[in-house]
Order: structure tokens, then sequence, then C-alpha cells
DNA sequence: TTTATTTACTACAACGTTTTCGAAAAATTT
DNA sequence: AAATTTTTCGAAAACGTTGTAGTAAATAAA
């Protein structure tokens, strides 16, 4: 079914068809009301790839993550998806599996009118950002959420990741540990690195020295991690507090600890950023830097339809900061 | 960059230039090297809305489900976008929030060449199907994936709900359970009542009378689910055993149990059907029914991929069942 | 040499919309 | 009654591709 059968059945012209689905201020309400109705007797719904191609305009987003089972990043596509659904946007996911390479050939494919706007988290093994320059250069509208390039001239929303690396120490040592391990996720993340610098902030005001064999960095391999983290609660000088800065660490913290029969909190405590909706629920349950995901991924998509709608928006806040809230569970307590 | 624009810098036509980007048999290997070079250089793009527009093909699927921020449904989106990236397709999601209207207009919305074919797992409220027999008659390929609707004649890939719903049931008699509750998702959902009819005939076998009061069925009211739990297990007649169709009520059934001190396994054994992560770390470890989520979405995608690519492909499975593991942990076990 | 065939390219008409421009017809003002 | 404006419609040109049909030129066959 299409504008040309809609005419037909009519007796009208294709024009006049489509000025009247789109309540043209030159079609009689009479004429309007008869086309209306065959539309929706017809089952009409306009072709929006003919749409698109004709004003150059998808009503499509892209959203590119680096994974969606995790816990913060499903609440973010959910706070992106309401705001879509609100202005009649759809949605693209594109998962980049912590990848650079398919960071870099889904942005590609982006490059040439498929979507009106992107949302991006890089990927923790991206170090350089020529690609995401590429879609600025190209005009298409860009918003960084969480994982942000801080080099790029576009918005940003993310949470205050000193701050809450800062308490998150803060907290451990309030709590009575000395040697506190940190756990990044990558170097080339900012936001990693801002945790890590909160962290460094936090020890110093305490005038603990820091041990930079305590500062562990991951890697792309789940198991290597694993064993990194094995390695460093094995050590004759184990640390008794450990910082993770993303959740599936602090989880395989977890795991290790069993293995080692390590007690938390008693031989170690553990905090660390995660949206697990069970953290109150482990054994012991998680202290946690608790992301306000949902409401990151809202404000990002508002911003980015801002910018796709009203052009020259260049106002905008460049930097949006929504707090994160420290959740003080048993995986801290002071014996 | 288009077209008429590469065509002006190399002095050649439109439809050259096309036919050499895609390799056609009537133009020059010479010129066809030439015209790459020069795509290459100019980064050249082929428009996606025009080109769909012109071939009738999106290169895009639509993915409907309940909801994104879930241990079963993010690894199969997972699954799909693997297959989707590999066979160069683009992947949209939509969220239903487990709402029929919402999954009305969604459907709606892909009526019109907007996406090659739909994946769709049904909201828990979803109580009739003529949107959804809609999209089969504008020949719009469809597949479902784990909840399904009987009453469509379209692939489905689906978990041995009925198997595994009696042997969760088997296992909680096994370990001493007299009295087990069924909570379950939704009336309307076949799944839920598959895994509920396993339920029926492991009580049956073993002489165990069937109490329709141990029977809960959740409404869309998150609130109202928890109150029906805790009554359930406030009661004189208490279940000594529960079994979950769904992962959310076992963590709705784990908070009520520490609300009224009750636990777990001693008082009340509890297993559901979970892909969560973090189960073997929970307070107590939790047993459960795990799904090939990733499998499933893999499966599922590659069904559609087939159905899009080659029409008439009529003697496809008509189901495929990929069945679920039973991890026994604490949360079941014998004194 | 003439005739058929192959090669290498181009013109052009779609695909389904949207939008500008123009033209009758109707309504309003002189 | 004439002139002007407003209302209501339609023709046609895009948007960027793709594929069919066609045309020269080059090659092969008669």
């Amino acid at each position: 079914m299409n504008l040309k059968q809609l005419a037909k059945e009519l007796n009208l012209s294709i024009s006049t068809i489509s000025k009247a689905l789109r309540d043209s201020h030159d079609i009689s309400i009479s004429t309007k009301n008869i086309v209306l109705a065959k539309a929706k007797e017809l089952n009409y719904q306009v072709n929006p790839f003919a749409s698109g191609l004709r004003k150059q305009k998808t009503k499509t987003i892209a959203v590119i993550i680096p994974e969606v089972v995790n816990d913060f990043f499903g609440p973010v596509i959910n706070g992106i998806e309401s705001i879509a659904q609100e202005k009649g946007y759809h949605v693209l996911i594109y998962l980049t599996h912590e990848d650079m390479e398919k960071e870099v050939a889904i942005t590609k494919l982006l490059q040439n009118g498929r979507v009106d706007g992107v949302l991006i988290s890089i990927s923790a093994q991206t170090s350089e950002t020529i690609h995401l320059e590429a879609l600025k250069e190209k005009e298409i509208p860009l918003v960084f959420f969480d994982r942000v390039v801080d080099g790029i001239d576009a918005p940003k929303v993310i949470t205050d990741d000193y701050d809450s690396g800062y308490n998150a120490t803060q907290h451990l040592i309030e709590n009575g540990c000395k040697r506190i391990g940190f756990l990044s996720i990558s170097q080339n993340l900012s936001i990693s690195n801002k945790r890590l610098n909160g962290y460094l902030e936090a020890l110093k005001k305490s005038n603990i020295e820091t041990d930079h064999s305590l500062i562990i960095y991951s890697t792309g391999d789940d198991l290597k991690n694993k064993d990194l983290i094995r390695k460093l609660l094995k050590g004759k000088k184990r640390p008794d507090g450990i910082f993770a800065s993303v959740e599936k660490l602090a989880i395989d913290t977890y795991e290790i600890c069993e293995e080692l029969k390590l007690n938390i909190p008693r031989d170690v405590k553990i905090i660390c950023f995660s949206n697990l909706k069970t953290a109150g629920l482990l054994n012991p349950s998680m202290s946690t830097i608790t992301q306000p995901a949902y409401e990151i991924g809202r404000e990002a998509a508002s911003i980015l339809f801002k910018l796709v709608e009203k052009k020259g928006h260049h106002f905008l806040l460049e930097k949006t900061v929504i707090n994160s809230k420290l959740v003080e569970r048993n995986s801290t307590k002071k014996r």
C-alpha cells in the first residue's frame, strides 16, 4: 500500500494524498478527512526509506556499546529507548565486544545517512579516535556517555567518577583497610583513570603510600584477568581491601575469594562500581557505587535529540554529570 | 559523497560507477580498479536509504522484547547481534515493557518496509495476536523465540519448558519438599503454562495433590507481585518449596524470605528459571534452570535470515528446541 | 569483406516520498 | 463588474540507487 494506490482509490493526485496525510495547510478539511479515513481503512503506513531518502532524515539513531549483558548498559539502553519511543525514533544497537576494530567498522557503516545521530560508549581497547572524528566531520551528531573521549568536542554524559573513586577508597580506609588494591578496566579509558585518580588522592590524603603492585589493569581476556587477581590475592603482601572500577572484576574477585577461602569482609573488603540488582543478596552483600544508568541513558538521548532536531545548538552543555551513590553493605563492614 | 559526485570526478556515468562498485560483470577490470580506488579515497559509502528503496531490501531486522535489563534477553540480543554482524545486517531494538499496547504500536511501525524481518518474544500481557498476524500477512518474515505464540504459523525457537518444569519440580520433591509453590509469569504465556504443566505432572507422579492456592500468577505490578508472594509465605500452610518460572520472581522470593526471616533452604527451598551470572554467589547460592540464551538468539537469527534471503523456504523447522540445564546449588539442598 | 558476437560503457526509468511551483476555482475586495 | 486575493488541488522535480535496455566499438566468425 503506497501513495499511488491510495491516490487511485480516491481519484486524487499523489501530492494531495501526501499533503493531506501530513495535515498540510493547503488541503481542505473535507478531503483531509476522506484521505485519512481511507488511509486508516487500508492501513497505509508511510514508507520510511522513501521518506528518509527524500527528507534526508532517518528517524533513527545508533547506540554503540561494548556489551549488552551488563547491569549498567542494560538500563542505559532502557533510558535511551524510552526517550526514543517518546520522540518517535528508532534505535539501532551495535556491540563492539570491547574491540576497537569492530568499533571502527561500525562507525564506518554509519557514515552515509543511515542514522540521524550516534550515542556511544567506547570500547576498553579503543586507543585511537579517528573513526569518531570522522563521524563529527560528516556532521553526524554524536553524544558520548560513560566511556567518553575527552579530546573530542561533543556532549558527554558521565557520572562523578573522580569523586566516586575518592569516596569508595575513603570508605575502605574508614573501615580499616591499609592496603587497597585497585582494579582498572583499561588504561585507555578516561573514566577508569578518573576513578584511579580519586583512589590515589584518597590514599594520599590518609598518608598511605601508593603501591603500584596493587593496581591491576584488566585485559581483554577473562581468564588472564582472573589470574591477575588471583596472583594479587595469593601474594604475601595481600591487600586487605579491593576497589573494582567495574562490576565484572568484583564478581571475579568474589569467586577467587571463595576459591582461596578468603573471607569477605574479614580478610578482604570489597567495593565496586556496580548496578547489580542482586548486590544485596550476595554472600556477603556487596557494597557498591551505583551509577544512575537509566538517567544517563535518558539524558544522553535527550541531548542527542536536541542536537539532531536543532542543528547549530552548540551552546549545549559540553559535559553533564549525574552523580553516583555509594551503597554500604556487608562486603566492607568493619569487624 | 554520492555516485553522482564520484561519476563527475572520474568522468564516468553514474551507472558505471554503481556497477563497478558492485563488481558487475560488464565493467572492465581497469575501470573497476580506478573506481574502487577513488571510492576509497573519497570514503564513499552507499546510501542505505536510496539503495533500500530501490532494492526493496533494508538489511535491517527488528528485535522486539519485553525488556533488556535481564540476564536472559541480554545474551539473546548478543546472539542475534553476532549473526547479524556476520551477515551484514543491522539490528533495531524495541522494548514492550510487558505492555501489549506498546507491542501493537511497535509492530505497526514495522509494517511498511522498515525491516526485512522480525524477531519477537511477546509481552506477558499479550492476549491477542492480530498485530502479529498482520505482519505475516504483509509477508514480513517472523520468528518467535522463547515467548512464542503457538497459534501462529511461524518458526519458533524455545527451550524444553515442559521437561524443565518437570525436572525442577522433581528436584524439589527429591530434596524433601511436600508443598511446592509455583510462580507463573503470566496466564497468557505458553512457555509459562508449559512449565506449569511440567510442574503439575511431576506432582502427580509423586502423588502430591495439587493445591491451587500454591500457584501464583504474577501481574504487571511489581509491588503486587511481592505482596502475593509475601502472603503465600506468611500463610499457615506455607510452602516448603518454590519453583519460580522466571528470575525476577525468585529474586523477590529471596528478598521476602530475608524480610520474614525464613531460612533458605531450611524453611523454603527455591529453584527457578534464571540466567543470573551471580546465582552461585547469592546467599545461599541459587539452584537454577539455565536457558541457553545466547544459542537461542543465534538460532532464531539464523532461521530468520534463511527466511529473509530465500523466500518460500517453508520447509524450515517449525519448532527448534534447545535444552536448558538444571544447575543444583544450595537453595535446594536437603538438610 | 560482411556479419555475428562480445565487451564496455551510458541513458533512463523505476523505488515511494516530499515539496515547490503553478493553475484553476472560489471568495473577497475594489 | 472587474480586479485581487485566497483556497484547493495537481504536475513535476528531486532524493541516491539499481537494473534493464540500448549503443557504439572491438573482436570473432562466416
